[in-house]
RNA sequence: AGGGCUAUCGCCAAGCGGUAAGGCACAGCACUUUGACUGCUGCAUACGCUGGUUCGAAUCCAGCUAGCCCUG
């Protein structure tokens, strides 16, 4: 009998995935992360976030409905140094990262598979909405989810072969209806918990405070609003409030809309302009992963996703001698954005992914 | 201190006697296991001030105040 230990946030889809994995005949361990630590009442109160504090109850709630044990780990070193300290670095540095592709990368396919491992489990499995599969040319590649419109494919891409050789996303095949459905009929009390959002361990969805605060108020200070020319449009509340693509919250009365499409961090300014500047072909991606090949010499057509919320567009990848990939879009793409993560795909399997370096 | 012009929401700006458009900004919500984008809703009992004309004025008149321009 496989062993497996399931990654249980305390939210439908991974209590699901135990469920289906019990049904499947696996020995299911549930494991719940302990991840960051809330400082406030209101922020234990808080229910928001794929790891929210309500996820050890809940998870437990549901292990014992399943009938499998549950257990606690503590992963608050890991998670400080790999997501929370990338997250405020990346920020304070003008560019805007993805805090939930650390975390898997890290903290779930590092830390927890290796500790699960050790308790001699075959796999970890976890709620995400994806599917694994082996393919014949001996890779192993991460492929769509049934549903288009929960794919989570793209916050997975940088699993390695032998991380993907111990998991399973044992609802990756279903429909978010018929996860919730599934929970309902086997009475696991989360089955009507909402959907989770937002920075886990920034409930408030105030980022730019929480970087603030984990800097201890060493963060790059207010500058200014400058336009493509340099000239001065006003005053910035600090880079780390910004993003490229932004509209939100500049308090540029233009009279039409504006939006951030670029920040420099060398001279404290925010580059504001049209939204026709943000439409750019050419994303340069470093630190790439490989996985449905082991790379690529030559140019290959690729469908690329910029940004977790994105469709994907067809795109034409060319190896960069340096290593990184040039990803030129048959079709302009809105504000690929330095720190976010593209994903290239081919035939509906993950090819691999980087990190945007700029765009051009 | 002569002449002229303008004063409407935080910014811009419609309105020209009949009971305050719109854009931007801002706020809230929705969407969303990242940041964004996007969408929806809200946002001047009030039109520089004081009087007057009128059934009725932001819209007409007078004075005042402020700013701008020209002349000295």
């Amino acid at each position: 009998m496989k062993k497996v230990v399931v990654g249980m946030s305390g939210g439908v889809d991974s209590s699901v995935a135990a469920l289906l994995l019990k049904n499947l005949g696996y020995d299911v361990i549930g494991v719940t992360m302990q991840i960051w630590q809330p400082e406030t009442p209101e922020r234990i109160a808080c229910e928001g976030g794929c790891c929210g504090l309500s996820a050890v109850t809940d998870a437990a709630a549901v292990a014992e409905v399943l009938g499998i044990p549950h257990y606690v780990m503590n992963f608050r070193e890991e998670f400080k140094d790999r997501v929370i300290s990338y997250f405020t670095r990346e920020y304070l540095q003008g560019r805007t990262p993805n805090p939930c592709i650390a975390c898997n990368r890290y903290v779930k396919w590092e830390s927890l598979l290796q500790r699960s491992l050790e308790l001699g489990a075959d796999y970890i499995a976890t709620g995400h909405y994806a599917r694994v599969e082996s393919l014949p040319n001996g890779r192993i590649a991460i492929k769509n989810a049934a549903t288009a419109r929960k794919d989570q494919t793209y916050a997975l891409y940088s699993l390695t072969q032998d991380q993907l050789a111990h998991t399973l996303f044992p609802v990756g095949d279903y429909e978010k209806e018929e996860i919730r459905r599934m929970a309902l009929e086997a009475g696991l009390p989360v089955a009507n918990k909402p959907d989770s959002q937002e920075i886990c361990f920034v409930p408030d969805g105030d980022y730019a405070a929480f970087i603030e605060e984990e800097c201890d108020g060493k963060v790059p200070p207010a500058g200014d609003f400058v336009d493509a020319s340099g000239n001065r449009i006003g005053p910035h509340k600090g880079i780390t409030h910004y993003t490229v693509g932004q509209r939100r919250g500049l308090g540029i009365p233009a009279g039409h809309r504006i939006f951030v499409t670029q920040l420099r961090p060398e001279t404290n300014e925010v580059v504001l302009g049209e939204d026709a500047d943000l439409w750019k072909n050419d994303v340069y991606v470093g630190d790439v992963s490989w996985m449905k090949r082991d790379g690529i010499t030559e140019p290959l057509k690729v469908l690329a996703k910029i940004r977790y919320n994105h469709k994907g567009d067809a795109a034409t990848l060319y190896p960069q001698e340096d290593g990184a990939v040039l990803c030129r879009f048959d079709s302009p793409v809105r504000a690929a954005t330095p720190g976010q993560a593209c994903v290239f795909y081919e035939d509906g399997y993950v090819l691999g992914g980087g990190t945007i370096l700029r765009a051009e």
